[in-house]
DNA sequence: TAGATTGTTAATCGATTAACAATC
DNA sequence: TAGATTGTTAATCGATTAACAATC
């Protein structure tokens, strides 16, 4: 059988129908249509169908999708289904900040450890995890099998650290640090640019006064 | 003349461009092509050329293009050569990590302001910046003219925050909570959805591992 | 001048939207 | 059954890549 590639734009999309179907779930909606899902997500009915026809027939015709099922498959093919073992690298605040969102873990990953370089935080504890120096991270990157490593340290750190853990067996960085990581072909990233999102912003801004000759 | 709108996608690319060229004047480069560059940051030359001249023929022919003239213009065309004062609302940990990022007031992004609704924060002060309670937001935001505001909130407060603010006159929305904002078009609304990253990231595990049937 | 490289037009590719037969 | 809505094919639109004449 043949393999569709799904395209990145797609990849994109599923997160957020999986919120909006979550939201609908919360409120106690059953079943819901494209047409309907379409207005309040604000993308076409036919794109929500073709989207969601990648990975197989979720709907019935004449009822539409039911909606506890669509998300629990949207999870599914998210890999959500499946636990995630990760470790921040950086405890400054960006690092705690993700350490501190809780709800990651009710989605399956699951915090093994946090790092840095500055012994003053030796023996800090987030959400009963302790902050370990970073010298370690070698042996508890294999001892504990971990899969996803979220970088929020210094770009020129970042690079060699991001090897350093391939190398040990990490399969996918979580990179915010302001680089791009030229990792092998099997390594998964994906960036956080903060500061290129904000850039984005002030484009946008920029044209806004340029078109109304501010 | 006729208004070309430019796409979301060389929009997401400029910020891109912009770092690049930015090393590159770092390390004392004075000219790149556009083949040069793509080899660099693993584009096309072809796209590279018709990206730039969305805004002008920044090259020349069998020159290439001068680094610093190019990543003086993309600034120019990013917004980074007008101040733009911010603020942040919600003085937790990711706020406080964005409120530290001192590199964005070199980027002309001006942090005004930092509002919390917890009360003991009140007279913390990070990088100078006082944090204020929401109380005083309204007023602040006139009075300071604020352009930008950074939500890290959570969503059900974010929704209202936002109406509030571009009541008082604020023009863009950095949104770090997870949910959309239905905001008047003339608004500018840029999103982070990190928990949608992770997703995305676990999306990528999970199809490699069934392509490599584990 | 000869060589290099852009700016730009044309060709290709892929993603989105429209349409509708299938079917619940 | 009649109506609703999917799954899917076809049409359209837009973005990327290729090609090359213009020109520094």
């Amino acid at each position: 059988m043949e393999e569709r590639e799904i395209s990145q734009a797609v990849i994109r999309r599923l997160p957020r129908y999986y919120r909006y179907l979550g939201e609908l779930l919360e409120h106690g909606v059953e079943r819901i249509s494209s047409n309907d899902l379409s207005r309040r997500m604000k993308v076409t009915a036919s794109q929500i169908r073709q989207d969601l026809n990648n990975f197989g027939g979720f709907g019935q015709q004449g009822y539409g999708y039911n909606v506890k099922y669509l998300y629990t498959e949207i999870g599914k093919i998210l890999g959500l289904e499946e636990d995630h073992r990760m470790i921040i690298i950086g405890a400054g605040n960006l690092g705690q900040a993700l350490a501190n969102y809780a709800a990651f873990e009710k989605r399956g990953f699951i915090l093994k450890g946090i790092f840095d370089v500055n012994p003053r935080l030796a023996g800090m504890t987030i959400r009963g995890v302790p902050v370990r120096m970073i010298e370690e991270l070698g042996e508890f990157v294999k001892d504990n099998e971990v899969e996803i490593a979220a970088l929020t340290i210094p770009k020129d750190k970042a690079i060699e650290v991001a090897e350093f853990l391939v190398v040990n067996g990490v399969r996918a960085i979580w990179n915010f640090a302001h680089t791009d990581l030229n990792l092998p072909e099997h390594v998964i990233v994906e960036n956080v640019h903060l500061s290129e999102s904000l850039m984005q912003l002030s484009y946008k801004i920029n044209r806004f006064n340029k078109e109304h000759k501010k």
